[in-house]
DNA sequence: GTATAGTTTCAATAATTATTGAAATGATTG
DNA sequence: CAATCATTTCAATAATTATTGAAACTATAC
């Protein structure tokens, strides 16, 4: 027990740290990490106490954790309690984040990069460089929208599976 | 002229937005959106002055776009100016930007991984079950650190060229 | 309906992070 | 080498972002 308590502090640590990389505040990602290490789901009051936040705090960051598709909420019949269980299907969760990643940072993107493009379409003065090499951006987003978009669909982990995955990355280079 | 004025107004907005989001500052992220939209490379002096910020803060800009390694500085003989010259191979730059997150993230990430299930080796209680958690997130980060590896090599992009997988990119596109 | 057990909201505050600018450092030239 | 021009550093400050906690709200039970 003492293991797992002290696993628990660290990954929380780790996690608050990590969060803020990948676009989570640091306290819905404690409250991630700390979900992650207990075995059954858990109430908001629970999660104020063991991470020492205000009961604000702690709905706020599951909002964003829902938000995020990583966790979900769960209501036991016969009581009014929230119940919030962590995401454990880890094709799930790394769908879920690039979901929401891809309508924050790559969508605008995308959308803005074809105005710009439209706004330089006359210009025969320096513009020319900037231009092509605005296209040639706007290219690998398009691409990485399109490998996002059939991902999402179920298109590489689904079909193939991850064990598949796992298979063709020990292979080494192919073609 | 007006145009790409317009255009680097906007683009520098939007980079200082997304700046964070891929874990560059915005004044970084700023100081590369600038040069992007510029035909020539450029000296401290001009950024600062371009982007209203003091010499001392494009100076860190320039430092962490370096060490990020989207930014190379030159030196024209016969002059101690340096100047910031933007990479515009995009292979390149996703590649830079893949290996420092790699790096900053997943890296420790997988050593925490190791340490915490040895911890939990001889639990036979509650950590039953984060274990085998914890196994199966580290079987997932282990797969996207060999795919990066791979990527980093060469892989990917490198086997396939980036010519080819614009021209697919561009197969799907409407308008 | 009212009381109750719970959640959400949001203005105020705390904590963090970015930015400045002046001083220290470093490089090049005559 | 001294003078000069340019860069870097870093303590102080400004700006931003996270967090709190009390009040408003909601759903259920009685």
């Amino acid at each position: 027990m003492a293991a797992l308590n002290r696993v628990r502090d660290e990954l929380v640590m780790l996690w608050d740290r990590l969060g803020p990389l990948w676009g989570v505040s640091p306290s819905a990602a404690r409250v991630h990490g700390w979900l992650l290490t207990q075995a059954e789901p858990q109430e908001a009051e629970d999660i104020a106490a063991g991470l020492n936040m205000s009961r604000g705090a702690v709905s706020m960051a599951c909002t964003e954790l829902e938000e995020w598709g990583v966790v979900t909420v769960e209501r036991q019949a016969g009581s009014r309690r929230q119940l919030y269980r962590p995401v454990t299907d880890l094709e799930q969760v790394i769908r879920s984040i690039i979901q929401v990643r891809k309508q924050r940072e790559w969508d605008p993107l995308l959308t803005q990069l074809d105005r710009w493009l439209e706004m330089l379409e006359g210009d025969r003065g320096a513009g020319v460089d900037v231009r092509s090499r605005l296209e040639r951006l706007r290219g690998v987003i398009a691409l990485a929208d399109r490998m996002a978009m059939q991902f999402l669909k179920g298109g590489a982990l689904g079909s193939l599976g991850l064990k598949a995955l796992v298979r063709s990355s020990r292979a080494g280079r192919h073609r």
